[in-house]
RNA sequence: GUGGACGUAGUUCAGCUGGUUAGAGCACCGGAUUGUGAUUCCGGAUGUCGUGGGUUCGAGUCCCAUCGUCCACCCCA
């Protein structure tokens, strides 16, 4: 019989249970400041209609949206399927918040961490089926720049817990860029838009290539507004006082330029206040978002020993986040992590731990005779709140050890009728390779400490 | 969607200008006196050389097609 190849399609990620039980690590931490910082949690369906997805957007993202077929439906195909996968979280906050909106209160803080889908070519680090892990804040008719501050609070307070190294969160407003340009003859908003996407490059491709394409024949910018723009662009801080004087640098500038200047310099004041050190943010005049419906601050933290692997968290403020379903007004300002590649990508730096199994002990098994006493051992760890597991086939012990440290799991007891008959449990650590005995009576007292300093040093050794 | 590279055991690869039974590390499985894993030693299995066709006395090696994977662009987490 010829078998079925098992396999998974390429851009998705599948992981062996320790690389899924450090993936839900992260996703803890993420969930935890996020919830620390006064967020509410929020879960949307996958699949949405079409056209909620595709209102506005269209063009590039419409091309990566995966559509929606019950084999049923397919026989009488209209036009465009009418259902879709989401492809990101915030189209589908939008149509939440419009759908949802005299029910919510304002300003509506919630996080969201779902998978989202993008039929995008596989290549290193983008996937097709991968998490966001997002925040927004969403006000009705108006929310304050200061909540803008408050977004690389929780970028920083996730990110240290996260354990990643060092990492920088790069910061621009797109006001004072569009202003900027304005400044220079550019008054297009579309061009403004296209300008903006070239300029985000630079860090990328460096500030000749972007001089090439603005003066080419797609933008014909002449040089002196070229230079003029590569010289704003390269504008990066190296601490908060000097991002503010790089700021008043800059000279003057219309109405949108002095805005976004405003806001800019309010952020990063503010910053101060929240706790984040100058050392972790910068002011870096090329970051621009290709997306576009930002409007305001953006950001874009990346991973000073990983520049390769590009930005791990990015978003901005939106101006109207959901004009396309109601009327109202709704400003906004929110982040998302990228959490399958920043995963993937530290993973294949080395640079995540080999996980513990969330099985914390191993019952073995010395006499199948003796089941009762595993069993009943192992209830009683349960009730303890200690995970366990008891090996119910038996074995030779070397097997069992074997198991035991294949499977990730830290803590083996050993119950042979020598133990038995002093009510006596062995305690085995397999990654310090030390025993020692304990009184039956004792055991769950002796565990908690041993899972506790375990812990500990988990923590300790994952450090650089 | 556009352009480029590459497809050899589970995996990473070697296989020189076409020449006998296609190799290595790692991984996997078994063993090293019966209550101790990871380390060490010994042994073992494994491949329609991506698929189909062509050139040739002979093809993993050359040619064509096809499928697949990867990289770059676009865009993005």
């Amino acid at each position: 019989m010829a078998l079925t190849q098992a396999r998974t399609m390429p851009g998705v990620l599948e992981l062996l249970p320790l690389d899924q039980i450090a993936f839900q690590r992260m996703l803890d931490v993420i969930r935890r400041n996020y919830e620390r910082f006064g967020f509410l949690p929020v879960e949307t369906p996958v699949i949405e209609f079409s056209d909620v997805l595709l209102t506005k957007t269209g063009g590039e993202t419409e091309r990566q949206v995966y559509f929606v077929q019950s084999t049923g439906a397919l026989a009488q195909e209209k036009d465009r399927p009418e259902l879709a996968l989401r492809f990101d979280l915030t189209v589908p906050l939008a149509r939440y918040v419009a759908e949802h909106e005299h029910d919510l209160s304002f300003p509506f803080r919630r996080y969201q961490m779902q998978r989202v889908y993008r039929g995008e070519r596989a290549q290193r680090g983008r996937f097709r089926e991968f998490y966001q892990c997002d925040i927004d804040v969403i006000g009705k008719d108006a929310l304050s720049v200061r909540y803008d501050a408050e977004i690389p609070a929780v970028i920083y307070s996730v990110f240290r817990e996260l354990d990643v190294g060092a990492f920088t969160i790069q910061m621009n407003n797109r006001k004072l860029m569009r202003g900027y340009f304005e400044g220079l003859g550019i008054d297009d908003a579309e061009k403004q838009m296209l300008v903006l996407r070239e300029v985000d490059k630079l860090d990328k491709r460096g500030p000749q290539y972007v001089r090439d394409t603005l003066t080419g024949e797609a933008f014909g910018l002449s040089h002196e507004a070229a230079d003029r723009i590569l010289d704003f662009v390269q504008v990066r801080s190296t601490s908060l006082a000097d991002a503010l004087a790089k700021l008043d640098a800059l000279g003057s500038g219309g109405e949108t330029f002095e805005q976004g200047r405003a806001e800019l310099k309010e952020v990063l004041g503010l910053l101060r206040d929240f706790g984040v050190p100058d050392t972790h943010f910068v002011l870096n005049l090329s970051i621009a978002r290709g997306l576009d419906y930002y409007t305001g601050t953006v950001y874009e933290t990346t991973l000073n020993d990983h520049p390769d692997i590009g930005s791990v968290c990015s978003g901005g403020r939106y101006e109207n986040l959901a004009g396309q379903y109601t009327k109202s007004h709704l400003p906004g300002v929110g982040i998302s992590i990228g959490l399958t590649r920043l995963f993937w990508q530290l993973r294949d730096a080395g640079l995540i731990a080999r996980a513990q199994s969330t099985v914390d002990v191993l019952v073995t098994q010395m006499d199948a005779a003796d089941l009762p006493h595993y069993i009943a051992l192992a209830t009683e760890l349960r009730q303890a709140g200690i995970a366990t597991e008891v090996v119910m086939e038996g074995g030779k012990l070397g097997k069992q050890f074997k198991y035991a440290d294949r499977a990730g799991i830290r803590f083996v007891l050993v119950l042979g009728e020598d133990e038995l008959a002093r009510n006596v449990v062995t305690v085995k650590d397999l990654r310090r390779e030390d025993q020692f005995e304990v009184a039956r009576t004792e055991l769950i007292k002796a565990l908690r400490v041993e899972l506790a300093q375990a812990d500990i040093s988990l923590h300790q050794s994952s450090k650089p």
